[in-house]
RNA sequence: GCGGGUAUAGCUCAGUAGGCAGAGCGUCAGAUUGUGGCUCUGAAUGUCACGGGUUCGAGCCCCGUUACUCGCCCCA
């Protein structure tokens, strides 16, 4: 009986495997220049700690977390949470008022699958944690830009969005919940049960009469006061050299409870529906929720297969596995049982080299060495043992090379390397 | 949770009117003794997703199920 994958997970084949680790290496290297230090949390945590920071309304509080053990426990559905719950349990505001933290990391939501949506999913992520500086704000829009590009995307926009404070989205929600009452009839299904559960995912609809009633709603910005316009006005000007990507959006929102002020999205239109890459904002009552003292922070996450389906859209080279320096090739029995102890030598020198463990013939392995791109192939039988002598046949253009002993052949396949 | 599409070899897919299960790629082997790529020859791999029904006969028609997939919702 062959057993499938559960829904919404998949397999990487060592292919798909070694792109997917080039992504990861060169997204912490990124981050490791901007200074942020990697934190790792577990695949679980205490249920309790989604519902207060995710929000108990939120689809994914209510229908999409893998909780076991009676609800005691969560596969970590987000990674803002755990980090900030680390940061508070391990006390990390005694080592430094500043901390830029990121992660790479699976996720996981009960979710139907579609398009660059899964139910076990990989992101990556930063926080920084205890500045409520503008400059925190947009170091982190540079740094998620920074990885973007760095890769070789072009085809994004960043949309760019100010929510406030808690007080001052309190009053806008009152006053667009009283606005929208009156087309009650006239919204869509989904936008009804958002009026009552959460009004602002409305701002996002994409039906077309709910957009034609948004068109007279009170606008966010309206409500915000000074300060906050202003923090928003600096983070424009300091990202001015981002600006042919940048769409301030007034009603972009965001999707968890915790955020506040400044909030942001990197979308692509290559990747069908779930066109999101990254998202994130500042989220400055978290921590004191989570049992800090007040703490401002901000943050964003990116998916990491999305951001696979954006470089494949676009047609961005990915490097290849690294081919191998040597295949040995052995005639006969006698010679392929030494051959193994030969190359256990070679690769204790670095040589990342390999051999027939099938017993084939020579013109096969020749085959398999060709398909391993080795630049290399030595083909060993009885004599060649026993003079310890060698004929080394370089791949790309057929030439061969005697060499006398062990130790010449490190030498020389050492300085190709 | 709701709606659309699809399901045939490892992969991509054909399969005519209901009448023998196919191609390309890949894999394996051979083409003068122990040398790759190109070419040629040959071979292996199938529960035609699963279960029912109609029929002399079903990959094809009908019903159901499952899986995958795309969209809504939600979000990375």
């Amino acid at each position: 009986m062959q057993i499938q994958k559960p829904k919404g997970t998949y397999d990487l084949t060592p292919k798909e495997a070694f792109q997917r680790t080039y992504l990861e290496n060169f997204i912490r290297k990124v981050f490791d220049n901007y200074n942020y230090r990697e934190i790792r949390t577990p695949t679980f945590e205490n249920t309790k700690l989604f519902k207060r920071s995710i929000g108990e309304e939120t689809d994914i509080v209510s229908k999409e977390m893998y909780t076991f053990n009676e609800d005691e426990f969560t596969l970590k559905p987000e990674m803002t949470a755990p980090v900030i719950r680390a940061y508070v349990e391990n006390r990390m505001f005694n080592d430094a008022p500043l901390q830029k933290l990121y992660y790479i990391s699976n996720m996981y939501r009960r979710e139907r699958p579609q398009a660059g949506r899964y139910r076990e999913f990989s992101q990556f992520g930063a926080e920084s944690i205890g500045s409520a500086d503008v400059t925190s704000d947009a170091e982190m829009i540079f740094l998620a830009d920074a990885i973007l590009k760095g890769l070789g995307l072009v085809n994004y926009k960043i949309r760019l969005n100010t929510i406030g404070t808690l007080a001052e989205r309190g009053i806008f929600i009152s006053a667009l919940k009283e606005y929208l009452t009156d087309f009650t009839e006239e919204l869509s299904n989904d936008s009804k049960r958002r009026l009552e559960k959460n009004p602002l995912r409305i701002l996002d609809s994409k039906d077309a009469a709910d957009l034609r009633i948004l068109e007279n709603a009170p606008v966010l910005t309206h409500y915000l006061n000074d300060s906050t316009k202003m923090h928003f006005e600096k983070l424009l000007s300091i990202l001015k050299e981002l600006s042919n990507k940048i769409q301030v959006d007034p009603r972009l929102v965001r999707g968890f409870d915790y955020y506040t002020s400044t909030t942001f999205e990197f979308v692509t239109d290559t990747i069908g529906a779930q066109n999101a890459l990254l998202g994130g904002g500042r989220y400055d009552m978290l921590a004191e929720q989570l049992g800090a003292k007040q703490t401002p922070a901000i943050g964003f996450a990116a998916g990491i297969e999305r951001l696979e389906m954006a470089l494949k859209a676009e047609s961005v080279d990915i490097p290849k596995e690294k081919e191998i320096m040597l295949y040995i090739c052995s005639a006969g029995e006698s010679p392929r049982e030494k051959v193994l102890g030969i190359i256990n030598k070679l690769r204790a020198e670095g040589i990342k080299c390999d051999t027939d463990f099938l017993g084939r013939s020579v013109k096969s392995q020749m085959k398999e060495a060709d398909r391993m791109k080795a630049k290399y192939v030595i083909v060993l039988g009885d004599e060649e043992i026993n003079n310890d002598t060698a004929e080394l046949k370089k791949m790309s253009d057929g030439s061969t090379l005697k060499i006398e002993g062990l130790e010449k052949i490190i030498n020389y396949l050492n300085n190709e390397n």
